[in-house]
RNA sequence: GUCCCCAUCGUCCAGAGGCCUAGGAUCCAGCCCUUUCAAGGCUGAGACACGGGUUCGAAUCCCGUUGGGGACGCCA
């Protein structure tokens, strides 16, 4: 009869220590930040703490580059870390290949144990044995070396070889209570005794992994569904290293939904959606990701799903993720993010679509304090009608620029009159003094030439002017950008259409 | 092949036995507002995978089927 193993935590409130621990290869995946969120969030309610170690076991993937990464995008989501890289704490320090030490360390005492023996099977000769044996490939090491008597273990050193470490699993079941999917058993027998330390001694993931949670007082390991299977064998070290006297409780798990790409496959890490920095770079608020990411798997409320973060972090629990899984929607992404951006005080608003507009070569960086100030009184005409910080430039990039540039379906789209259009609102603009070239006046002016006089809808009249104003389609409200361009300059761009249509 | 997980609108989420003629968001369609585009407002289309139980009553509990996913390394 499977049973939950009596040492497992009972740490709450305060008491709770989660961890993020990636391994530095590649670049930032979005499936990667909501595990990092949930963690987070989940400390954060608690009280308890986040701790950041890198899991870098493996030289020949890792790289510096990623792990820079790996902070710049902690940082600009602002997911902050009690302990960890950079922070430093009490289990320093918090990069695994500065800790090969402490792992010899608790490999001795798992011998000591006698939790851990010596293996020195290669790979072909479990192969050549399954097969002797009729025994399914898959099903991988026999536990063949288990009970080496010394004299076969010196015949093996004698031969030039060196030993892995492999831990002597339990033969009876092992059962935990998933924090999302409640209890789940590994039936016995489901996998054989595992290397843990490499021939040559390299420790590998599957030893450092848990042996820093315990070493580091971890309570509650929140990780993606894919680790899931290889609960079975965290648990089965984790009684070895209770066992052994090196910590004394097991902790709690829980396994997040994958998030998923088209069709029914894990978004993959070549996906664009799946890049982070790529995300941001279209424009992405850290508060409207992060909120769409918190969506994947969990709701703050029944008819709700635009929150803060102080709003997320007062509301999560991990049993109230949803298990399955979810794709990735980059539109409703974007669609949330809109409302972030709608959210954002308008001083704000402005500094954020700087690097955007520094980005496209629209204004020098910094910008000046005339361009500061053009942003500034732009911003408001476009900050609740784009989805994305980047799409400023777009909007915006007309005000920044000598020469207007035309786009085709605009030219394409104008009316016949177009010309008489212009000429027409020439004559009204040119009566309007300097000092009173507002957006209401010349609203006035304009409707009176335009609508009243020549007896045109308000789409047909403005239709040219906007082309003219922004070589664009669709553009900031007309008026208010006429006023901001100032009288010479509007009159100057409507007069520079007219020629450019000859 | 073995083990594990999952199963409500196209997509994401709500629903922990009667509040469900299944709710919200996104997407799509239409209307309103309107100087374009948005935003905003309104309306509409759109789902409990299937089959058995349990129960007075099941989207909700149990079993099975089907479907999907993940894991099975001296990778992480």
């Amino acid at each position: 009869m499977a049973s939950v193993d009596p040492r497992t935590t009972t740490a709450a409130g305060s008491d709770i220590r989660v961890r993020f621990c990636p391994s530095p290869t590649g670049l930032p995946h979005v499936g990667l930040v909501r595990t990092a969120l949930f963690n987070w969030a989940y400390a954060r309610h608690n009280g308890g703490k986040m701790i950041f170690r890198i899991e870098d076991t493996d030289a020949a993937r890792d790289s510096e580059e990623s792990y820079q990464q790996l902070l710049d995008a902690l940082r600009w989501l602002r997911i902050d870390w009690d302990e960890g890289v950079e922070v430093g704490g009490p289990h320093a320090p918090y990069r695994q290949s500065q800790r090969h030490g402490l792992y010899r360390e608790v490999l001795d005492k798992l011998l000591a144990a006698g939790v851990v023996y010596e293996s020195y099977s290669t790979a072909a000769e479990i192969d050549a044995r399954n097969e002797a044996n009729g025994r399914a490939k898959q099903l991988g090491y026999d536990n063949f070396d288990r009970d080496l008597t010394d004299e076969q273990k010196a015949a093996f050193r004698a031969e030039g070889r060196e030993p892995a470490y492999r831990l002597r699993v339990p033969d009876e079941d092992l059962t935990y209570v998933d924090l999302i999917r409640g209890e789940v058993t590994f039936p016995a027998g489901s996998f054989p005794d595992f290397v843990i330390v490499r021939a040559g001694g390299v420790p590998l993931y599957t030893f450092v992994n848990p042996v820093d949670d315990a070493l580091m007082g971890i309570t509650h390991v929140l990780r993606g569904e894919d680790l899931m299977p290889s609960t079975a064998r965290q648990l089965s070290l984790y009684r070895a290293l209770v066992d052994a006297g090196v910590t004394d409780v097991i902790p709690r798990f829980g396994h997040m939904p994958l998030v998923l790409g088209e069709g029914t496959k894990k978004l993959s890490k070549r996906d664009p959606r799946a890049d982070l920095f790529l995300q941001r770079e279209k424009g992405f608020t850290h508060e409207g990701l992060l909120n769409y990411l918190a969506l994947l798997g969990w709701s703050i409320a029944p008819d709700r799903d635009v929150f803060t973060l102080d709003e997320l972090v007062a509301a999560f629990d991990i049993a109230d993720v949803n298990p399955n899984p979810a794709r990735f929607d980059q539109k409703k992404a974007e669609a949330i993010n809109g409302d972030h951006i709608r959210m954002l005080q308008p001083a704000d608003f402005a500094a954020r679509i700087v690097p955007y507009l520094v980005a496209r070569g629209l204004v020098s960086n910094p910008p000046t304090d005339e361009q500061h100030r053009l942003i500034a009184a732009a911003a408001p005409l476009v900050q609740e009608r784009m989805p994305l910080l980047g799409d400023a430039p777009d909007l915006l990039g007309f005000l920044f620029v000598d020469d207007v540039d035309y786009q085709e379906d605009a030219l394409s789209g104008l009316p016949d009159n177009a010309d008489e259009v212009i000429v027409a609102s020439v004559g009204a603009l040119e009566v309007i003094p300097e000092g009173e070239f507002t957006a209401a006046a010349l609203q006035d002016a304009l409707a009176g030439a335009l609508v009243e006089g020549l007896g045109l809808k308000p789409r047909v009249a403005y239709g040219p002017l906007r082309v003219a104003v922004s070589g664009r389609k669709v553009s900031p409200p007309l008026f208010e950008s006429m006023e901001l361009l100032g009288k010479a300059e509007t009159l100057r761009r409507l007069d520079a259409l007219v020629r450019h249509r000859r």
